[in-house]
DNA sequence: CATGAATGAGGTTTCATTCAT
DNA sequence: TATGAATGAAACCTCATTCAT
């Protein structure tokens, strides 16, 4: 009888961890393109197991059930951005809160634009996870929010920024990157990365900057609105 | 040679007309709720029967297929915040466009509010839907950006408003509209419609208005802010 | 509670004889060529209704089943035939066998020909009936051979003719007629009735009339084959 | 996208050809009994799986739909009789067109007989196929009845028969051929194989025959006349 | 006598997962 | 470690028949 091991939260029949790792990241990505494509509900694991190059029995070594793949996926993507993220935040610790907030935009939405179908398919798809992964997701998604909103008060304590509900304008910030993933099929038709990134940065700040403020930011400001 | 009717694209044994849409309004009532809690594909049809207390049989008699069901759904949505958009945008032809805009925003939030599971809905299981039925939805999507960028090309020719692009800030009134629905699970623990709306709407407005206005409209909007 | 009645095997609700006859004459025109065109198993009744121009209800009160509708259809024809054959017979007994066949012949295939749908249905559908009725299809078929057969046999007691298998030779001569219904898509292109029939009499009687007897039929039959 | 094998337009999952021949043999042998005895559409494919000694996914693993299980049973059964017909034309090609006839003749129903449920299924199921699976085999039909027209117009060029229309009495030999197998409740009860090519040997040699030639084949023919 | 809405058993087909090789 | 044939439960959908109107 073959010994079963759990890595990650994912069974597995091999302990050599290092294979493990190879492989999984070979299903993560053959699988996400066609469960973007198709849904995942409408793919299934034979399609799986070619899109990766192995056969369905190697697919199974590597990987529990169905779900496994697509809490892989998840979870590949969420660390990913976590990491985007956290990178982000040490790196604009020693900023302006303007400086920092015009950086962190910039960042995530490119971060999001790196991977678009990672996010448009945690819209779609996170509902099929089971609770304790779906728990994961949703907590990893408001650790974003938390993130910016982090910034967004170290502005208000420095009185660079007034916001009446800082929580509720850095999950603007946030679910506005999505929709760069999300209806990429409108936007791309529309504008590219770059105006979309300087759109939403101009139209935060000059929600939440004090005019005091304004002032010494004035001609960045006006160059990105005149250009 | 069979005798198949069609009511609205979809395949149905009934000549009566009424009964028809009463029973299919039915369905959409039953099927949204459970597509919405369980998804799409992991709600069969017998589940379906029972939550529109209707037999396997009758469900088919007023349905050509599972598929069918979620066009129903959707084309039923879309109708009604149509409607909502059209009837907005009747009665805000006499209003300046600051106004205009801020009474768009508050309805079309409302109505998504009206009804978030379809807002969420049509997040998550477009895809499911057959090519042509996936095209209607998304025009139906550009629709309301479009109605939303003519008030703000009013706004713009009456110099009320300076926009760079207009397409891209009626988007972003939209899609953060169907962010109440899509992330009610987020927001609902931060805020109230009421805050959810009047922090988008002077967003924008702050954007948009040229200073001139500013000052016509302080009054009305130091109100809101300090509310 | 209503009146169950029985009539020529078939439930009916009605007690009007003459009504159920007409109606049960409308649903064999109306299935037969249904039946043909898609087959027994692949029409339902739905359809059978509407190519009756009768709701399924009233359908339901001329007819107890599905297998009924075969049944009254495969009756019908099989009666049709039966008349022929022995219309044929009883104008037959004066004349010589050799005219005798030759007049069977032309008047079996012409009544094939007058209803070729229903000896194309017998070869396709007859497996669905029951056990009894599909006993007296086949018995049907035997009283059409032995009526030929004994045709052949008062040549043979006249010594106009000298058969073998007498049984053997009527049968073709039955099957064969069969065959210009269930092969039309083939014989169609390649000769008429009047054709098809010239050919199987000639090659019958040039088979079983003994030598003395041709001269005296020579003239006409060389005519025939001649012509 | 999908893995979807295809071998003789029916499709598998499997690429050892091997296997998959010897599985659809199987599939062949066991679905073509039940659909003889039940016919195609009473039979379903829970009786066929078990027919053929395997589970349903097994089955379609080796075939895509019910109706490719009659599609292989026809094309299996059509390549059987081209096979017999080619290997008999070949062999005959050095022998007298009497000779060539006789021997046709013996070998069709020969082949006929060795698999008669074939036969009589090609009667009762063709309109069960596809448009393009149903001109196969009519065509294949008519490459039957070509096969033995080419044999007549050797023995025409040769002046050994005179025949006005030889499509229509090769078409009759083929037919004949059929009806051993469609007509074998009535025929059993009446005459052997052996019977039964004989009688339509020497009907249609009687009727093709010119007559100088009947002198020289006299003493054979009469030997098998009073056999 | 006539209607056609309703029923639900049973049909075909798919697919996640296992296991002998 | 790797393969892919095999399993069978469960999905979607059809349709003969009944019965309230």
């Amino acid at each position: 009888m073959e010994q079963i091991l759990i890595n990650n939260d994912v069974r597995t029949y091999s302990n050599d961890e290092a294979l493990v790792k190879t492989r999984r990241l070979q299903i993560i990505q053959g699988a996400t393109k066609l469960f973007v494509k198709k849904g995942y509900d409408r793919t299934n694991m034979r399609e799986v197991a070619k899109a990766c190059n192995m056969s369905m029995g190697a697919l199974y070594h590597y990987v529990g059930s169905k779900e496994d793949v697509l809490y892989l996926i998840i979870d590949h993507g969420l660390s990913n951005l976590a990491a985007f993220v956290e990178g982000a935040c040490s790196r604009l610790e020693n900023v302006s809160a303007t400086e920092a907030i015009r950086e962190f935009i910039e960042m995530y939405y490119r971060g999001v634009d790196a991977d678009p179908d990672f996010t448009l398919f945690t819209y779609q798809e996170t509902k099929n996870l089971n609770p304790s992964a779906r728990r994961r997701v949703l907590e990893s998604a408001a650790r974003d929010v938390a993130a910016c909103e982090g910034l967004l008060r170290r502005g208000i304590e420095t009185e660079e920024f007034k916001i009446d509900n800082p929580t509720l304008v850095a999950h603007k910030i946030i679910v506005l990157g999505h929709m760069w993933a999300v209806r990429r099929w409108f936007l791309r038709k529309h504008c590219t990365l770059e105006e979309y990134i300087r759109e939403q940065t101009e139209s935060v700040l000059k929600r939440i900057v004090v005019d005091s403020h304004v002032a010494s930011n004035e001609s960045k400001g006006k160059q990105d609105v005149l250009a």
